[in-house]
Parts: C-alpha cells; sequence; structure tokens
DNA sequence: GCGATCAGTT
DNA sequence: CACAACTGATCGC
C-alpha cells in the first residue's frame, strides 16, 4: 500500500497518485498506474470542481493508463483533463499559479515501471534538481543501464532524489525468481496440465487487479488459446492483450473470478462453473500467483509450490526485491531516497528524517498519511566507497516525540514533510465542501471568481464551508 | 441512499 | 505468506 501522501519536496506545487488534501491545491496531476491505492481522491467532487473552473489543471498518464481509468464510469469526468504522454518523450510542462499567473516549466519523462499495464515512473527535471517517482514499479536488475533518459550521454544523471517504491526494501526480501523464471514455471505447470485431455483446466486465481495480463499474453501464445476473464471492456482499445482473452468460458485455462471464490472455489471449482459444455465434469487445479522470497545464499529456488491435492501457488510479483532496489539505488546514487511505503517487519537501522515540523506550528493532521522520510540525506559524500554499503539496510520510521499509547497499531512514527507555503488543511476541513463561486447559467466562471477561487484554496481561508 | 473509513479477510 | 481489493459495519450528511 502506498502511503505516499502525493508531494514531493522539490516540486511542492505537483501531486502525484494523491488527490485528496493539500493536493486540491495542486497545479498539475501524475497518476502512475490505475491501481486504487494510488487514485484516493481522484473521483472526489472537489477536484471535478475545481477542474471545471482551471484553464491548465491537467492530470498527466501513459495512454494505457487513461484508458484504464476511462474504462471505470466513476472517472469519466477526467476525460477532457487527461493530457496521456508517450514513454520515454521528455515533455515541458507549465505549472501555472492561476492567482498570480506565476510560472513555473518543469520537464517530464515517462519511463516505463513492469508494474501493470500501463505503470510508469516519472522524471522531472527543473529547477529544483532531477527526481525520480517511480510509483510502484518491478524492474530486472541492470535495468536501470538502459533506460535512455536516466543518462546524459554516457553518464548517468545526476538524481536529487527518488521517491522510491520500497515495498520489498527488506534483506528478508532479498531475492525474488525474475519475471522469466516464474512465468517458465507457470508455463510448464499449465502445459502439463491442459494436455492430458480437453476437460484438463486451470484456473488462475489473482486478485482483482491490473498486472496478471503478461501471463495471459504469454500463457496465450505459449498454448495458443484464450484466458477466460470476467470482462474485456477494460481491453477495448489494447489489441495485444484483447486477443488473448474472451469471456467464452470453453477455453482450458482461466482467470474469470467470482464475488464469493475464495469460500468457494479453491482447490477443485471454478467460478465459471465445474462441468464442460457437453456434461462433463472438468478436471480442474487452481494456480495462485503470489510472491515468494529467498535470502541471500538461498540455492533453491522453486517457483511453484503444491498447496493441495489440486492447487498450486506459483512465484509472481508485482515489485522490486531487495536486490533490485538496492541494483537500481546504486546505479543512479540519489542523494536522497524517499520511501513510498511503510516497510513490512521492521527490524531495521540507520534513517535519516528530514526536518520535522514542530508540533506547535499550527495544525498538523493526526495521521499516518503524511510520513516521509529519507534514508542518506548524503549519499554523494560517500563517492569514493562502495555505495551499497551507504545504503542502509532497512527503512524505519523514527519515533515521534511523545510517541504513541502502546497498543496503538498505526505506526508508532510520524516524520512530517517539510512545511510548504501553501497551507495544510486539517482532516474537518476536507472532509467539508468548498464554497465555490459559480455562475448560475454556466459552467464558465467569470474572471473574477476564478482568480477569487484560487486566492481562497491557496489562502486556506473562507473556501471551506463553516459547519456547527 | 451515498460515500468515506475502518477492521478483517483473502 | 506480504499486496491490493473486496466485504461488512459504522458514521455522517
Amino acid at each position: 500500500m502506498s502511503s505516499f501522501a502525493g508531494r514531493m519536496k522539490e516540486y511542492p506545487t505537483v501531486s502525484l497518485d494523491r488527490f485528496d488534501r493539500e493536493n486540491l491545491l495542486s497545479r498539475a496531476y501524475f497518476l502512475s498506474h490505475c491501481h486504487k491505492d494510488h487514485m484516493k481522491g481522484l473521483k472526489g467532487p472537489i477536484l471535478k470542481r475545481k477542474l471545471e473552473f482551471s484553464r491548465t489543471v491537467r492530470l498527466y498518464c501513459s495512454f494505457v493508463t487513461k484508458e484504464l481509468l476511462l474504462s471505470n464510469p466513476k472517472y469519466a469526468f477526467w476525460e477532457e483533463y487527461i493530457v496521456p504522454l508517450e514513454l520515454e518523450s521528455p515533455t515541458q510542462i507549465s505549472l501555472v499559479d492561476e492567482t498570480s499567473g506565476e510560472k513555473e516549466d518543469l520537464v517530464v519523462t515517462l519511463l516505463t515501471a513492469g508494474h501493470c499495464p500501463g505503470s510508469v515512473m516519472f522524471l522531472f527535471e527543473g529547477s529544483q534538481g532531477n527526481v525520480l517517482y517511480t510509483g510502484d514499479f518491478r524492474l530486472a536488475a541492470g535495468d536501470a543501464s538502459r533506460i535512455e533518459h536516466l543518462h546524459s550521454g554516457s553518464r548517468v544523471k545526476d538524481i536529487q532524489s527518488i521517491y522510491l517504491d520500497s515495498t520489498f526494501y527488506d534483506p528478508r526480501f532479498y531475492k525474488i525468481p525474475t519475471r522469466e523464471v516464474c512465468l517458465n514455471g507457470i508455463l510448464e505447470l499449465v502445459g502439463n496440465w491442459i494436455s492430458q485431455s480437453p476437460y484438463h483446466v486451470v484456473w488462475l486465481n489473482c486478485k482483482a487487479a491490473y498486472g496478471y495480463e503478461y501471463l495471459f499474453t504469454n500463457l496465450g501464445e505459449e498454448f495458443n488459446t484464450q484466458i477466460h476473464v470476467r470482462s474485456l471492456a477494460m481491453f477495448k482499445k489494447m489489441p495485444e492483450i484483447l486477443s488473448y482473452v474472451t469471456t467464452d468460458r470453453r477455453t482450458q485455462i482461466h482467470a474469470c473470478r467470482h464475488p464469493k471464490d475464495e469460500e468457494f472455489f479453491q482447490g477443485s471449482r471454478l467460478p465459471c462453473g465445474c462441468t464442460a459444455s457437453d456434461g462433463t465434469p472438468l478436471r480442474i487445479i487452481s494456480i495462485k500467483p503470489s510472491t515468494m522470497w529467498f535470502g541471500e545464499r538461498m540455492r533453491k529456488t522453486n517457483v511453484i509450490i503444491k498447496t493441495g491435492a489440486s492447487s498450486y501457488r506459483a512465484c509472481f510479483s508485482f515489485h522490486s526485491s531487495y536486490s533490485e532496489l538496492k541494483d537500481f539505488l546504486s546505479y543512479l546514487r540519489p542523494v536522497n531516497i524517499y520511501p513510498s511505503v511503510i516497510p513490512i517487519g521492521r527490524t531495521l537501522t540507520e534513517v535519516t528524517q528530514i526536518p520535522q515540523k514542530t508540533a506547535d506550528e499550527g495544525e498538523t493532521p493526526d495521521n499516518d498519511e503524511n510520513f516521509s522520510l529519507t534514508l542518506s540525506a548524503s549519499l554523494s559524500n560517500h563517492s569514493s566507497q562502495n555505495l551499497d554499503s551507504c545504503l542502509p539496510d532497512t527503512l524505519i520510521l523514527q519515533p515521534e516525540q511523545g510517541g504513541r499509547e502502546q497498543g496503538d497499531k498505526r505506526p508508532s512514527t510520524v516524520a512530517q514533510e517539510e512545511s510548504n507555503d501553501q497551507k495544510e488543511l486539517s482532516e474537518s476541513q476536507v472532509s467539508s465542501d468548498y464554497d465555490i463561486p459559480c455562475t448560475p447559467e454556466s459552467k464558465t466562471p467569470r474572471p473574477d471568481e476564478l482568480s477569487q477561487l484560487y486566492r481562497k484554496l491557496a489562502s486556506g481561508e473562507d473556501v471551506i464551508r463553516k459547519r456547527d
């Protein structure tokens, strides 16, 4: 789960993967991929209202992410405000303060992230240096060296900060078999089963999320078949996926789902029924893709585990392993690293916090969403050493002063972001509605209304309707 | 009735 | 087995 609050220290007037709270004030939005935990606030009525008034605020994402997003009617209102960008195409974006007219230019480049269809990393280049926001990603060791726009000639660009998918930043997850190794294990298991008879079928027990599509296309290609899924609508403009999926259940490979499938369909059942169209009972095995990891010295890395008479787990990961993350970081050598998630299992060591906001500086929302911390604030000072030794083994959140009660399940540590010029909104304010001026006859705001709206948004005053 | 949030589950 | 999303309870409007 991403716990990133939405803004980067270097370019605080843009928001990424978060669209609520203070992100409502941003001049531009970026969506790295279409998973719901990166879309918080994206269907919010306040944001919708803001877009209707704005001439310059847009959402930037890949073409595929745009398609996936708009395939959900709840996000349809974004259509005219999305600017899809090609991968590997540096694009200049003007960040305009619509109140003052103040303008800042930023160049953004989308880099493939390998997490799910359409997933990208954002490389920002501007007055505050080069910053890489990875979103969620899975890249193999050595991949960073093959990304052109991380280089300038033959040299790696100077990276001020990386906002990192730190899901597996823990030595416990040292090694995760590569995509290819995992895929080959699954291909072999599926092939051995479905070749026995037309009534031998497999059910891929996938979570309801994008990211398994390359599994479907590879299986479809290998066995010259299609995979049964619940809906094709989201892929209708993606022929290379669409051609490998079907809603016709007469196929030997299924990834269909049913709301109650976990309870009833484990092992030897199928969400779409357990008999063939001629009435013959199907012979079903289930394969659950899930993350498997191995220690540094672990030799045996079996990517398929039998979990029952007719059920298996197969290795599959949406995120880079520890060693892949270390490889990525030691290649790019950023000055700062900001982890995007609370580490799983924390037994760890060093960490450097960015300066904390003091408790008496106005209202600080009491939540765990604004945390942000940095490891090794000065990696660049260690240039003569092996950088790997400068990277902390693990990440840990530092205890907050006057910490929480024991038994509180939330992270016991919250590092606040540095205060920006923009005023933070308190929790109660955020849940209220903005009282946005509007011309009754038309959606078009009068010029003074627009300027008034943004002045109010910027000041945090009067915009919030008071509740009693 | 809708949406947000939380705890629990897979 | 560790991720992302669904379910159901609860609360507020």
